[in-house]
DNA sequence: GCCCACCTTAATGCATGCATTAATAAATGC
DNA sequence: GCATTTATTAATGCATGCATTAAGGTGGGC
Protein backbone atom coordinates (compact mmCIF):
# COMPACT_ATOMS: atom_id res chain seq x y z
CA UNK A 1 0.00 0.00 0.00
CA UNK A 2 1.77 2.87 -1.48
CA UNK A 3 0.30 5.72 1.10
CA UNK A 4 -0.63 5.72 4.34
CA UNK A 5 -3.65 7.83 5.38
CA UNK A 6 -2.52 10.82 7.20
CA UNK A 7 -4.78 11.82 9.78
CA UNK A 8 -7.52 13.73 9.83
CA UNK A 9 -5.94 16.25 11.95
CA UNK A 10 -3.48 16.84 9.05
CA UNK A 11 -5.81 16.67 6.07
CA UNK A 12 -7.86 19.26 7.55
CA UNK A 13 -4.42 21.42 7.90
CA UNK A 14 -3.83 21.02 4.48
CA UNK A 15 -7.99 21.26 3.31
CA UNK A 16 -7.63 24.60 5.32
CA UNK A 17 -5.14 26.24 4.38
CA UNK A 18 -5.68 25.46 0.69
CA UNK A 19 -9.56 26.78 0.84
CA UNK A 20 -7.66 30.45 2.62
CA UNK A 21 -5.33 30.39 -0.27
CA UNK A 22 -7.83 30.35 -2.87
CA UNK A 23 -10.25 32.38 -1.19
CA UNK A 24 -12.98 29.81 -0.65
CA UNK A 25 -12.78 30.60 2.89
CA UNK A 26 -12.53 34.18 1.93
CA UNK A 27 -10.39 36.82 4.10
CA UNK A 28 -12.66 38.21 6.79
CA UNK A 29 -14.94 35.50 6.93
CA UNK A 30 -16.23 33.71 10.21
CA UNK A 31 -16.99 30.03 10.20
CA UNK A 32 -18.27 27.87 12.58
CA UNK A 33 -16.16 25.06 13.88
CA UNK A 34 -19.41 22.86 13.16
CA UNK A 35 -19.37 23.90 9.51
CA UNK A 36 -16.00 23.26 8.80
CA UNK A 37 -16.31 19.85 10.12
CA UNK A 38 -19.27 19.16 8.32
CA UNK A 39 -17.35 21.24 5.17
CA UNK A 40 -14.53 18.57 5.55
CA UNK A 41 -16.48 15.48 6.72
CA UNK A 42 -14.88 14.82 10.01
CA UNK A 43 -16.30 15.82 13.69
CA UNK A 44 -15.08 18.73 15.44
CA UNK A 45 -12.52 17.46 17.33
CA UNK A 46 -9.65 17.09 14.21
CA UNK A 47 -10.99 20.40 12.93
CA UNK A 48 -10.59 22.07 16.28
CA UNK A 49 -6.53 20.75 16.19
CA UNK A 50 -6.15 22.34 12.70
CA UNK A 51 -7.53 25.48 13.85
CA UNK A 52 -5.37 25.74 16.87
CA UNK A 53 -2.67 25.05 14.71
CA UNK A 54 -3.35 27.60 11.62
CA UNK A 55 -3.99 30.07 14.63
CA UNK A 56 -0.41 29.64 15.49
CA UNK A 57 0.79 30.17 11.66
CA UNK A 58 -1.52 33.47 11.50
CA UNK A 59 -3.54 32.53 9.35
CA UNK A 60 -6.85 32.39 11.28
CA UNK A 61 -8.43 33.62 14.13
CA UNK A 62 -10.56 31.95 17.34
CA UNK A 63 -12.97 34.36 18.30
CA UNK A 64 -14.73 32.56 21.11
CA UNK A 65 -18.52 32.11 20.26
CA UNK A 66 -18.14 34.60 17.33
CA UNK A 67 -16.41 31.59 14.79
CA UNK A 68 -13.11 30.88 13.30
CA UNK A 69 -12.24 34.28 11.23
CA UNK A 70 -9.99 34.46 8.46
CA UNK A 71 -7.54 36.67 8.93
CA UNK A 72 -7.73 39.58 6.42
CA UNK A 73 -4.34 41.47 5.53
CA UNK A 74 -4.28 44.90 6.42
CA UNK A 75 -1.63 47.05 4.40
CA UNK A 76 0.03 47.38 7.77
CA UNK A 77 0.51 44.14 7.89
CA UNK A 78 1.47 43.64 4.41
CA UNK A 79 4.50 46.17 5.59
CA UNK A 80 5.13 44.63 9.03
CA UNK A 81 5.57 41.16 6.90
CA UNK A 82 7.80 42.36 4.47
CA UNK A 83 9.88 44.03 6.91
CA UNK A 84 10.39 40.52 8.47
CA UNK A 85 11.13 38.72 5.27
CA UNK A 86 13.87 41.60 3.86
CA UNK A 87 15.34 41.03 7.34
CA UNK A 88 15.85 37.48 7.44
CA UNK A 89 16.20 36.41 3.94
CA UNK A 90 19.10 38.83 3.69
CA UNK A 91 20.74 37.60 6.80
CA UNK A 92 20.28 33.67 4.38
CA UNK A 93 21.54 35.76 1.80
CA UNK A 94 24.65 36.61 3.75
CA UNK A 95 24.96 33.09 5.07
CA UNK A 96 24.26 31.60 2.03
CA UNK A 97 27.68 33.30 0.49
CA UNK A 98 29.40 32.58 3.69
CA UNK A 99 28.80 29.15 3.34
CA UNK A 100 30.72 28.96 -0.14
CA UNK A 101 28.58 26.72 -1.99
CA UNK A 102 29.88 25.30 -5.15
CA UNK A 103 28.40 25.47 -7.98
CA UNK A 104 26.41 22.39 -8.02
CA UNK A 105 24.75 23.09 -4.91
CA UNK A 106 23.63 26.50 -6.57
CA UNK A 107 21.45 24.70 -9.21
CA UNK A 108 18.21 25.48 -7.77
CA UNK A 109 18.90 28.95 -7.21
CA UNK A 110 19.86 29.18 -11.26
CA UNK A 111 17.28 26.78 -12.27
CA UNK A 112 14.99 29.37 -10.57
CA UNK A 113 16.44 32.48 -12.17
CA UNK A 114 16.33 30.95 -15.27
CA UNK A 115 12.39 30.26 -14.79
CA UNK A 116 11.38 33.65 -13.65
CA UNK A 117 13.75 35.16 -17.11
CA UNK A 118 12.34 32.49 -19.27
CA UNK A 119 8.43 33.43 -17.57
CA UNK A 120 8.81 36.83 -18.39
CA UNK A 121 9.66 36.45 -21.70
CA UNK A 122 6.52 34.14 -22.08
CA UNK A 123 4.70 37.15 -20.21
CA UNK A 124 3.22 34.35 -17.90
CA UNK A 125 3.28 35.50 -14.56
CA UNK A 126 1.52 32.65 -12.64
CA UNK A 127 5.25 30.81 -13.71
CA UNK A 128 7.03 33.86 -12.70
CA UNK A 129 5.66 34.26 -9.39
CA UNK A 130 6.52 30.47 -9.12
CA UNK A 131 9.90 30.60 -9.95
CA UNK A 132 10.33 33.85 -7.62
CA UNK A 133 8.50 31.53 -4.83
CA UNK A 134 10.98 29.11 -5.16
CA UNK A 135 14.08 30.98 -5.60
CA UNK A 136 13.12 32.66 -2.20
CA UNK A 137 12.77 29.40 -0.75
CA UNK A 138 15.81 27.61 -1.99
CA UNK A 139 17.84 31.03 -0.90
CA UNK A 140 17.01 30.82 2.32
CA UNK A 141 17.50 27.16 2.98
CA UNK A 142 20.84 27.57 1.59
CA UNK A 143 20.91 30.21 4.62
CA UNK A 144 21.03 26.84 6.52
CA UNK A 145 18.78 28.41 9.09
CA UNK A 146 16.05 26.51 10.20
CA UNK A 147 14.09 28.88 12.24
CA UNK A 148 14.44 31.13 9.59
CA UNK A 149 13.39 28.84 7.21
CA UNK A 150 10.07 28.27 9.27
CA UNK A 151 9.56 32.07 10.01
CA UNK A 152 9.87 32.80 6.02
CA UNK A 153 7.92 30.03 5.40
CA UNK A 154 5.45 31.13 8.03
CA UNK A 155 5.23 34.79 7.08
CA UNK A 156 4.99 34.37 2.91
CA UNK A 157 1.90 31.90 3.32
CA UNK A 158 0.56 34.93 5.44
CA UNK A 159 0.83 37.08 2.42
CA UNK A 160 0.31 34.56 0.13
CA UNK A 161 -3.53 35.64 -0.80
CA UNK A 162 -2.36 39.14 -1.30
CA UNK A 163 0.76 38.31 -3.42
CA UNK A 164 -1.63 36.47 -5.54
CA UNK A 165 -3.93 39.69 -6.04
CA UNK A 166 -1.48 41.61 -6.60
CA UNK A 167 0.36 39.92 -9.01
CA UNK A 168 -1.14 41.06 -12.19
CA UNK A 169 -1.68 45.39 -11.09
CA UNK A 170 2.02 45.29 -10.39
CA UNK A 171 4.25 46.76 -13.27
CA UNK A 172 6.30 43.88 -14.91
CA UNK A 173 9.12 43.20 -12.37
CA UNK A 174 11.81 43.08 -15.17
CA UNK A 175 14.27 44.70 -12.67
CA UNK A 176 13.55 41.72 -9.81
CA UNK A 177 15.41 39.45 -12.11
CA UNK A 178 18.59 41.84 -12.72
CA UNK A 179 18.49 41.69 -8.41
CA UNK A 180 18.03 37.90 -8.44
CA UNK A 181 21.24 37.65 -10.59
CA UNK A 182 22.98 39.66 -8.36
CA UNK A 183 22.37 37.81 -5.67
CA UNK A 184 22.97 34.36 -7.00
CA UNK A 185 26.57 36.02 -8.21
CA UNK A 186 27.70 37.03 -4.47
CA UNK A 187 26.42 33.88 -3.53
CA UNK A 188 28.94 32.04 -5.59
CA UNK A 189 31.17 34.26 -5.20
CA UNK A 190 31.17 34.46 -1.66
CA UNK A 191 30.54 38.05 -1.20
CA UNK A 192 28.44 38.37 1.91
CA UNK A 193 28.25 41.67 2.16
CA UNK A 194 26.81 41.79 -1.67
CA UNK A 195 24.68 39.19 -0.87
CA UNK A 196 22.91 40.57 2.12
CA UNK A 197 23.04 44.23 0.88
CA UNK A 198 21.56 43.51 -2.69
CA UNK A 199 18.66 40.91 -1.06
CA UNK A 200 18.08 43.50 1.46
CA UNK A 201 17.48 46.43 -1.30
CA UNK A 202 16.07 43.73 -3.28
CA UNK A 203 12.91 43.37 -0.54
CA UNK A 204 13.12 46.77 0.57
CA UNK A 205 11.77 47.80 -3.59
CA UNK A 206 9.37 44.85 -3.29
CA UNK A 207 7.54 45.99 -0.56
CA UNK A 208 7.90 49.54 -1.42
CA UNK A 209 5.83 48.55 -4.85
CA UNK A 210 3.24 46.50 -3.16
CA UNK A 211 2.49 49.39 -0.57
CA UNK A 212 2.61 52.14 -2.88
CA UNK A 213 0.41 49.80 -4.78
CA UNK A 214 -1.68 49.42 -2.30
CA UNK A 215 -2.10 52.70 -0.88
CA UNK A 216 -2.64 54.02 -4.86
CA UNK A 217 -5.82 51.36 -5.10
CA UNK A 218 -7.34 52.41 -1.48
CA UNK A 219 -6.90 48.73 -0.91
CA UNK A 220 -7.62 48.52 2.86
CA UNK A 221 -8.19 44.03 3.14
CA UNK A 222 -6.90 42.07 1.20
CA UNK B 1 -16.63 38.32 40.81
CA UNK B 2 -13.09 39.40 40.21
CA UNK B 3 -11.47 36.74 37.79
CA UNK B 4 -13.31 34.53 35.53
CA UNK B 5 -11.81 31.53 35.54
CA UNK B 6 -9.82 30.90 31.76
CA UNK B 7 -10.32 27.62 30.17
CA UNK B 8 -8.52 24.61 31.15
CA UNK B 9 -6.84 25.16 27.88
CA UNK B 10 -5.38 28.08 28.71
CA UNK B 11 -4.35 26.99 32.14
CA UNK B 12 -2.70 24.35 30.54
CA UNK B 13 -0.81 25.90 28.22
CA UNK B 14 0.63 28.64 31.00
CA UNK B 15 1.28 25.63 33.43
CA UNK B 16 3.15 23.68 30.85
CA UNK B 17 5.28 26.27 29.73
CA UNK B 18 5.86 27.24 33.29
CA UNK B 19 7.09 23.71 34.07
CA UNK B 20 9.26 23.40 31.06
CA UNK B 21 11.14 26.67 31.99
CA UNK B 22 11.59 25.59 35.77
CA UNK B 23 12.98 22.43 34.39
CA UNK B 24 9.99 20.26 36.32
CA UNK B 25 9.78 18.79 32.61
CA UNK B 26 13.38 18.29 31.94
CA UNK B 27 14.18 19.25 28.61
CA UNK B 28 14.72 16.00 26.39
CA UNK B 29 12.23 14.15 28.48
CA UNK B 30 9.25 12.38 27.47
CA UNK B 31 5.69 12.90 28.84
CA UNK B 32 1.88 10.85 27.89
CA UNK B 33 -0.58 12.93 27.24
CA UNK B 34 -2.19 11.18 29.96
CA UNK B 35 0.69 11.79 32.04
CA UNK B 36 0.21 15.72 31.92
CA UNK B 37 -3.44 15.48 32.14
CA UNK B 38 -3.07 13.49 34.92
CA UNK B 39 -0.52 16.21 36.55
CA UNK B 40 -2.76 19.28 35.33
CA UNK B 41 -5.62 17.59 36.96
CA UNK B 42 -7.61 17.76 33.23
CA UNK B 43 -8.80 15.65 30.64
CA UNK B 44 -6.67 14.66 27.92
CA UNK B 45 -8.72 16.85 25.56
CA UNK B 46 -7.56 20.53 27.20
CA UNK B 47 -3.63 18.99 27.47
CA UNK B 48 -3.61 18.09 23.72
CA UNK B 49 -4.65 21.30 22.70
CA UNK B 50 -2.00 22.78 24.56
CA UNK B 51 0.63 20.77 23.06
CA UNK B 52 -0.43 21.43 19.80
CA UNK B 53 0.35 25.60 20.91
CA UNK B 54 3.27 24.95 22.20
CA UNK B 55 4.09 22.83 19.64
CA UNK B 56 3.75 25.64 17.49
CA UNK B 57 6.16 28.10 19.63
CA UNK B 58 8.64 25.39 19.59
CA UNK B 59 8.73 24.30 22.92
CA UNK B 60 7.83 20.49 22.78
CA UNK B 61 7.77 18.14 20.02
CA UNK B 62 4.93 15.45 19.67
CA UNK B 63 5.81 12.21 18.49
CA UNK B 64 3.05 9.74 18.45
CA UNK B 65 3.30 6.79 20.23
CA UNK B 66 6.15 7.92 21.67
CA UNK B 67 4.53 10.73 23.92
CA UNK B 68 5.36 14.66 24.06
CA UNK B 69 9.13 15.40 23.93
CA UNK B 70 10.56 19.01 25.32
CA UNK B 71 12.98 19.81 22.87
CA UNK B 72 16.45 20.34 24.30
CA UNK B 73 18.44 23.21 22.62
CA UNK B 74 21.71 22.29 20.90
CA UNK B 75 24.57 24.89 20.38
CA UNK B 76 23.06 24.86 17.06
CA UNK B 77 19.93 26.24 18.34
CA UNK B 78 21.26 28.29 20.08
CA UNK B 79 23.32 29.86 17.23
CA UNK B 80 20.01 30.16 14.98
CA UNK B 81 18.20 31.96 17.41
CA UNK B 82 20.27 34.50 18.30
CA UNK B 83 21.13 34.92 14.87
CA UNK B 84 17.31 35.66 14.65
CA UNK B 85 17.16 38.05 17.17
CA UNK B 86 20.13 39.78 15.66
CA UNK B 87 18.07 40.36 12.42
CA UNK B 88 15.01 41.31 14.07
CA UNK B 89 15.68 43.06 17.27
CA UNK B 90 17.98 45.34 15.16
CA UNK B 91 15.60 46.24 13.00
CA UNK B 92 13.40 47.11 15.70
CA UNK B 93 15.96 49.18 17.05
CA UNK B 94 16.15 51.07 13.58
CA UNK B 95 12.68 51.77 13.50
CA UNK B 96 12.24 52.99 17.30
CA UNK B 97 14.87 55.20 16.37
CA UNK B 98 13.29 56.34 13.06
CA UNK B 99 9.93 56.79 15.23
CA UNK B 100 11.24 60.13 17.43
CA UNK B 101 9.84 59.12 20.34
CA UNK B 102 8.90 61.71 23.10
CA UNK B 103 12.01 61.09 26.07
CA UNK B 104 8.42 60.14 28.10
CA UNK B 105 8.19 56.91 26.21
CA UNK B 106 11.21 55.77 26.57
CA UNK B 107 10.29 55.81 29.98
CA UNK B 108 11.18 51.98 30.45
CA UNK B 109 13.68 51.37 28.28
CA UNK B 110 15.73 54.04 30.46
CA UNK B 111 14.07 52.29 33.67
CA UNK B 112 15.24 49.04 32.45
CA UNK B 113 18.66 49.67 32.13
CA UNK B 114 19.12 51.40 35.19
CA UNK B 115 17.64 48.67 36.62
CA UNK B 116 20.60 46.70 35.24
CA UNK B 117 23.30 48.95 36.19
CA UNK B 118 21.80 48.72 39.76
CA UNK B 119 21.46 45.11 39.78
CA UNK B 120 25.63 44.77 38.06
CA UNK B 121 26.69 46.93 41.41
CA UNK B 122 24.20 45.35 43.66
CA UNK B 123 25.88 41.68 41.55
CA UNK B 124 22.57 40.43 41.28
CA UNK B 125 22.43 38.43 38.14
CA UNK B 126 18.62 37.10 38.58
CA UNK B 127 17.66 40.80 38.72
CA UNK B 128 20.16 41.64 35.74
CA UNK B 129 18.45 38.77 33.66
CA UNK B 130 15.04 40.24 34.25
CA UNK B 131 15.72 43.67 33.78
CA UNK B 132 17.93 42.94 30.48
CA UNK B 133 14.88 40.54 29.06
CA UNK B 134 12.88 44.03 29.63
CA UNK B 135 15.22 46.26 27.89
CA UNK B 136 14.81 43.80 24.59
CA UNK B 137 10.85 43.35 25.27
CA UNK B 138 10.84 46.97 25.20
CA UNK B 139 13.11 47.82 22.57
CA UNK B 140 10.83 45.62 20.12
CA UNK B 141 7.88 47.05 20.85
CA UNK B 142 9.22 50.39 20.34
CA UNK B 143 9.78 49.29 16.97
CA UNK B 144 6.31 48.64 16.49
CA UNK B 145 6.14 45.63 14.48
CA UNK B 146 4.00 43.07 16.11
CA UNK B 147 5.20 40.22 13.81
CA UNK B 148 8.62 40.82 15.31
CA UNK B 149 7.26 41.14 18.94
CA UNK B 150 5.58 37.83 18.56
CA UNK B 151 8.74 36.42 16.39
CA UNK B 152 11.12 37.58 19.03
CA UNK B 153 9.24 35.94 22.04
CA UNK B 154 8.78 32.80 20.62
CA UNK B 155 13.09 33.13 20.26
CA UNK B 156 13.41 34.64 23.47
CA UNK B 157 11.12 31.67 24.94
CA UNK B 158 12.93 29.07 23.76
CA UNK B 159 16.34 29.55 25.00
CA UNK B 160 15.11 30.88 28.09
CA UNK B 161 15.84 27.39 30.08
CA UNK B 162 19.91 27.79 28.47
CA UNK B 163 20.01 31.28 29.55
CA UNK B 164 18.89 30.70 32.94
CA UNK B 165 21.41 27.80 33.08
CA UNK B 166 24.48 30.10 31.81
CA UNK B 167 23.91 32.71 33.42
CA UNK B 168 26.12 32.36 36.10
CA UNK B 169 29.03 30.77 34.35
CA UNK B 170 28.69 34.00 32.12
CA UNK B 171 31.34 36.36 32.74
CA UNK B 172 29.60 39.57 34.59
CA UNK B 173 27.99 41.80 31.50
CA UNK B 174 29.13 45.10 32.03
CA UNK B 175 30.08 45.87 28.60
CA UNK B 176 26.18 44.67 27.84
CA UNK B 177 25.47 47.74 29.84
CA UNK B 178 27.52 50.48 27.30
CA UNK B 179 25.74 48.91 24.50
CA UNK B 180 22.90 49.09 25.91
CA UNK B 181 23.06 52.93 26.83
CA UNK B 182 24.11 53.45 23.29
CA UNK B 183 21.31 51.74 21.63
CA UNK B 184 19.15 54.13 23.86
CA UNK B 185 20.87 57.11 23.07
CA UNK B 186 20.63 56.74 18.99
CA UNK B 187 16.78 55.92 19.30
CA UNK B 188 16.40 59.33 21.42
CA UNK B 189 18.51 60.85 18.93
CA UNK B 190 16.71 59.67 16.23
CA UNK B 191 19.89 57.62 14.73
CA UNK B 192 18.31 55.04 13.31
CA UNK B 193 21.75 53.77 11.66
CA UNK B 194 23.11 53.70 15.19
CA UNK B 195 20.80 52.64 16.73
CA UNK B 196 20.58 48.97 14.38
CA UNK B 197 24.27 48.60 13.81
CA UNK B 198 24.94 49.08 17.81
CA UNK B 199 22.34 46.47 18.66
CA UNK B 200 23.43 44.53 15.64
CA UNK B 201 27.02 44.00 17.41
CA UNK B 202 25.46 43.76 20.96
CA UNK B 203 23.39 40.48 19.85
CA UNK B 204 25.91 39.28 17.65
CA UNK B 205 28.67 39.72 21.05
CA UNK B 206 26.17 38.11 23.18
CA UNK B 207 25.46 35.18 20.83
CA UNK B 208 29.26 34.61 20.57
CA UNK B 209 29.69 34.75 24.20
CA UNK B 210 27.32 32.18 24.22
CA UNK B 211 28.33 30.21 21.72
CA UNK B 212 31.70 29.92 22.89
CA UNK B 213 30.98 29.37 26.41
CA UNK B 214 28.99 26.47 25.24
CA UNK B 215 32.17 24.83 23.60
CA UNK B 216 34.05 25.64 26.09
CA UNK B 217 32.10 23.88 28.59
CA UNK B 218 31.24 20.60 25.87
CA UNK B 219 27.98 21.21 26.59
CA UNK B 220 25.90 19.38 23.99
CA UNK B 221 22.40 20.03 25.14
CA UNK B 222 20.10 22.57 27.60
C1' DG C 1 -39.52 55.66 24.18
C1' DC C 2 -35.48 53.87 26.58
C1' DC C 3 -32.98 50.86 29.59
C1' DC C 4 -32.30 46.83 32.15
C1' DA C 5 -33.18 42.14 33.59
C1' DC C 6 -34.41 37.79 32.19
C1' DC C 7 -34.75 34.12 29.01
C1' DT C 8 -33.64 31.38 24.90
C1' DT C 9 -30.52 29.56 21.86
C1' DA C 10 -26.60 27.46 20.34
C1' DA C 11 -21.40 27.39 20.07
C1' DT C 12 -17.85 26.07 22.65
C1' DG C 13 -14.86 23.63 26.12
C1' DC C 14 -14.22 19.49 27.80
C1' DA C 15 -14.82 14.58 29.51
C1' DT C 16 -15.36 10.10 27.96
C1' DG C 17 -14.98 5.90 25.38
C1' DC C 18 -13.57 3.27 21.62
C1' DA C 19 -11.24 1.75 17.28
C1' DT C 20 -6.88 1.89 15.29
C1' DT C 21 -2.23 0.94 15.15
C1' DA C 22 2.53 1.42 16.46
C1' DA C 23 5.77 -0.53 19.65
C1' DT C 24 7.18 -4.20 22.35
C1' DA C 25 7.22 -8.90 23.77
C1' DA C 26 6.61 -13.65 22.67
C1' DA C 27 6.94 -17.40 19.81
C1' DT C 28 8.11 -19.94 15.95
C1' DG C 29 11.06 -21.50 12.16
C1' DC C 30 15.59 -22.03 10.46
C1' DG D 1 21.40 -18.56 18.43
C1' DC D 2 19.30 -15.46 15.18
C1' DA D 3 15.81 -13.71 12.32
C1' DT D 4 11.16 -13.27 11.25
C1' DT D 5 6.49 -13.55 12.25
C1' DT D 6 2.72 -13.26 15.43
C1' DA D 7 0.46 -11.72 19.60
C1' DT D 8 -0.10 -8.25 23.19
C1' DT D 9 -0.31 -3.89 24.99
C1' DA D 10 -1.41 0.65 25.36
C1' DA D 11 -1.13 5.50 23.38
C1' DT D 12 -3.27 8.03 20.22
C1' DG D 13 -6.82 9.97 16.96
C1' DC D 14 -11.22 10.83 16.83
C1' DA D 15 -16.41 10.77 17.49
C1' DT D 16 -19.83 11.81 20.65
C1' DG D 17 -22.51 14.03 24.16
C1' DC D 18 -23.20 17.25 27.65
C1' DA D 19 -22.61 21.27 30.81
C1' DT D 20 -21.48 25.89 30.51
C1' DT D 21 -22.01 30.35 29.06
C1' DA D 22 -22.01 34.13 25.89
C1' DA D 23 -24.99 36.56 22.46
C1' DG D 24 -29.09 38.19 21.10
C1' DG D 25 -33.86 38.58 21.74
C1' DT D 26 -37.96 39.51 24.68
C1' DG D 27 -40.56 41.62 27.95
C1' DG D 28 -41.28 44.59 31.74
C1' DG D 29 -40.32 48.68 34.45
C1' DC D 30 -39.73 53.54 34.45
Amino acid sequence: MPDKSPSNSQRAIHELRARIFSGELAAGSDHLESELADMLQMSRTPVREAVLTLEGQGLLELRPRKGVRILPLSPEDMSEIYDVLTELESHAAERAATARYAESDLQALAQAIADMEAALDASDLEAWADADTRFHTELVRLGGNTRIQSIVGMMSDQVRRARMTTLFMRPVPTKSNEDHRRVYQAIRDGDAVTARECHRKHRQDAKKILVDLLAKLRLRYL
